[in-house]
DNA sequence: ATATTATTGTTAGCACGCTAATCAAACAAT
DNA sequence: ATTGTTTGATTAGCGTGCTAACAATAATAT
């Protein structure tokens, strides 16, 4: 059966009409598409103080993993590789916001710690955070957005699925 | 004062945990994930193919828009900047699935084609994409669906209205 | 104790989005 | 006709994800 092959109309001008048609046939495509404004948005929000949306991401996530946290730990609670949070902690230790410190148990892994400058930095960049979100979904009401997180969350679930079930034949 | 925090009332009555209560935070986050993951699969769907995802995308959305067309309209059909097109395109052309051609009327632009070649994978293509499609969302309802496409719809407009608005003091 | 395997983190390099700057052709204004 | 602006396309280079390959350490097995 056909399931989401609609090439649709254009729509051309359509600044109150929600066109879903025109989405249906790729919503990776809508969601890249949404993802990307959203980077925009945030990169525009944060520049005055030097951050990019992947550095304020993992400021973030520490601030709410808390401080004396592995890379690994950050890594996986972020959803990306090593080498990308890497590139990203070298930016932000540059910067002086964070600091590596040494494992005391393990000489492999560092722990993660904001600088007082870092710290300091923090409520200017939540606040900013949160300017763009009620920006973005300001005017959408609750039930819309637990709808959107459960389908997000449906979608993750099928994909990682989808991936584990298509991968055991690489090897 | 907690700013940050879930503006309206939490329900907390329905059965099921709330999603978005906790998604919220970072439904940017999660759009960037499931982009991502989304990715990972077209990518190993089409890679006997010798296809990436934006490879794949222009094939589509050039099938779908017609040949003849210009790279502009290819772009705009995409959502992308023309160099970020230029350089699939490129990739496309040595692989012989598609041809440039110069546009009768306007010696600056270039018309998009097919070769045989890449009329006769198409086919091929549309069935591994539809696999991955009926993957991620052969579980979700129509309604779910509809709902997802109208959600997104309405971010990616505020935030296309968001980023218009804070443009104009950038010179 | 030694040899093997697993884990933490890094480096190197690709994929694909972007902006800025450039060129040539088309269009507009005088 | 000349000059200025807009438009189609390209090039160069950045940001941020990835995998592959590595070094150093930890953990495990024999």
């Amino acid at each position: 059966m056909p399931i989401h092959t609609h090439t649709g109309a254009l729509p051309s001008d359509t600044a109150t009409q929600t066109a879903h048609h025109k989405l249906k046939p790729s919503v990776g495509g809508a969601l890249g598409r949404v993802h990307r404004l959203w980077r925009q948005a945030i990169t525009h929000a944060v520049s005055p103080l030097e951050l990019t949306e992947s550095r304020w991401a993992v400021l973030v996530h520490l601030d709410h993993l808390g401080e004396g946290n592995s890379q690994q730990a950050l890594a996986h609670a972020l959803a990306i590789e090593m080498p990308s949070l890497t590139r990203t902690l070298n930016q932000l230790e540059q910067q002086k916001l964070i600091e590596r410190r040494a494992a005391p148990n393990d000489r492999r892994a560092h722990t993660l710690w904001f600088t007082a400058q870092g710290r300091h930095l923090m409520a200017d960049l939540e606040q900013r955070i949160q300017e763009v979100r009620t920006a973005i979904y300001g005017n959408l009401d609750d039930q819309q957005l637990d709808q959107l997180a459960r389908t997000i969350c449906a979608m993750e679930t099928n994909l990682h699925q989808y991936l584990d079930t298509h991968r055991e034949d690489c090897q």
